[in-house]
DNA sequence: ATTTTAATTCGTAATCATTCTTATTTAAAT
DNA sequence: ATTTAAATAAGAATGATTACGAATTAAAAT
C-alpha cells in the first residue's frame, strides 16, 4: 500500500485529502513497523508544527478503520502499523526490545478445531513477542 | 485456585496476608472473568472504604507476578482474572459484550511452522473476540 | 472565479487509567 | 512487647487519549 493508494481509497468514501493525512501515511509508508502516536506527533511537528493530538488520534482511527492501517497495543500505547495486505492475512512476532516486527503467515484459525458452536467470532489475535536477531 | 492456596503461595515468598489482598482474591475466586481495576476497587470500598488504586494495583501486579492471576487488555483497560492452572496453559474467547471467557485449549504454538531462527520467544497471545451464545 | 458546504484542523481543556510520593499503619518475627 | 520490613492511605502527578468550540480548508456546486 502505498500513499496514493490509501487517499485514493479514502477520497471514494468522500474524506478529503489534506496535507497533515498525507504526511501521516508517509511516515508510515516509509517506516514499516509499529509506531505510537507520539513518535507521529512528533515528526509531523517538523512540517507542522502546529499539529494536535486530535488531528493524528482521529486520523490514526479512521485509517484503521478504512483497514489501511492496523492496530494493536504495545506497553499501554497503541501502536499503528501499515496493513500489508500485499501478503493477505497474517500475524506478527513483535520486538520487545526495538518493536521492529516479523510477519507471520500461520494463522491459528485456519488450525483450531475446537467447538465454539454458538459463539459468533468477529475477530481473533495472535501475537509472539521476544528479540529478534538484532536484539537477542 | 482457591484463596488459601494463594495466600500459602504468598506467604513463602514472604509477602503478607492483609485482609486487602485477602477481599481483592475472594472477589476473582468468586467472579471467574476478566475484571477490571476500578471494579475491584470499587467491591472492595464496600468493606474498606478507603482503600486506594495504589493497594489495588500493587496487589494485582504482585498477584501476576506471582502467577495467581493472568491478565490482559481489553478496550484500554487491564483486565485480570484467576490462572487457571487447573487444566495448564491455555487461551480465551472472549465476549465483547458481557467480558465472559471461554477456555481454549488450543495452543496455537504447538501447531506452528514457521521459520523463527535467531528469533528469541518470551512470551505469546491468542485471544478470540465476539458474542457468546447468551448474547448473541 | 466565487460561493457554499461539510470535512478537517487547531488549541486547549478535560478525562481516565495508571503511577508515584510520603507519612502512617500493620503483620509477623524476635 | 518490641522491632522491622511490608503494606496501606491519601492525594498529587503523569501520560495517553478524548472532547469541544472556533477557525480553516478542500472539494463540490454555482
Amino acid at each position: 500500500m502505498n500513499v496514493e493508494t490509501a487517499l485514493e481509497k479514502l477520497k471514494e468514501k468522500g474524506y478529503k485529502r489534506t496535507k497533515q493525512r498525507e504526511r501521516i501515511l508517509e511516515i508510515f509508508v516509509k517506516q514499516d513497523q509499529y509506531i505510537a502516536a507520539k513518535e507521529i506527533l512528533k515528526e509531523i511537528q517538523e512540517d507542522f508544527p502546529g499539529v494536535s493530538y486530535d488531528t493524528i488520534y482521529r486520523n490514526l482511527y479512521l485509517l484503521t478503520d478504512e483497514e489501511i492501517l492496523e492496530a494493536t497495543e504495545l506497553g499501554g500505547e497503541k501502536h499503528f502499523r501499515l496493513g500489508c495486505d500485499t501478503h493477505g492475512h497474517h500475524h506478527h512476532f513483535i520486538c520487545t526490545e526495538c518493536g521492529k516486527t516479523k510477519s507471520i503467515e500461520f494463522c491459528p484459525m485456519n488450525s483450531i478445531n475446537e467447538n465454539l458452536n454458538g459463539y459468533d467470532i468477529e475477530n481473533h489475535k495472535f501475537e509472539i513477542y521476544g528479540k529478534c536477531p538484532q536484539c537477542s
